[in-house]
DNA sequence: AATGTGCATCGTATAATTCCGATGCATGGA
DNA sequence: TCCATGCATCGGAATTATACGATGCACATT
């Protein structure tokens, strides 16, 4: 993941709309939920969700595979985990010494 | 950290100005960076980048410290962890099999 | 005490984001 | 074929973010 596509993930994920029904679809994973699903838990209208999916779909996060008249929505962990590398990064570069806590963490789950 | 405290950090991080600054700032620990280098190097002008430095201070990704004249500008590691962790507990929950590969791929570091 | 340096903050202009209703298109069922 | 459903997209209004110059405050030096 480069630095553009890190920014995109970033600002996908730093709203409240989007970070909750990313982390719903990662719970969801790998059956995905429908469009109509999220948008009824999310609160909002129908066309302000469909442009925030819009936006975590260009972040590469979700993805979305037409099933009939339905949208099944998924979260790409993939995506997720080259964020996580993307930072991980920052602090681990030649300095693994920051990380090892984090590993340490990490290995919990 | 919480469900706010990432979306803080989440958006601190999702501007380019920032991210860059903070990436530097990991870059130095433990000895930190001067205001006026991370002006320098920006390209902004003194007052514009204060502000972003405020944002990735409110979010708690860095700590200034008064050294005389100058503020000493240092990446809080914890914080970057913290969003880490958060993160991967999405993918993580309950379902460990997500988060083997993230685990594989950061041990390399 | 007087001056210069380093940074925060205010005021303001511009751009981007967010939200909604309305509309359009494709699909499935009557 | 005709209608209802599910979703994307357009247009516009309100809010927020971004950037700058100007100003003010604190500290170090002279």
């Amino acid at each position: 993941m480069d630095n553009d596509s890190a920014l995109l993930a970033l600002a996908a994920l730093a709203h409240p709309t989007r970070l909750d029904a990313f982390r719903r679809l990662v719970q969801h994973e790998p059956e995905g939920l429908s469009t109509g699903q999220l948008v009824e838990q999310s609160g909002l209208t129908q066309s302000t969700f469909s442009t925030h999916l819009a936006v975590l779909a260009k972040a590469g996060l979700v993805q979305s595979e037409k099933r009939g008249r339905h949208f099944i929505q998924r979260a790409d962990i993939d995506a997720l985990r080259g964020l996580m590398l993307f930072l991980a990064k920052d602090c681990c570069q030649g300095r693994a010494e920051l990380c090892e806590p984090l590993l340490a963490e990490l290995a919990c789950c």
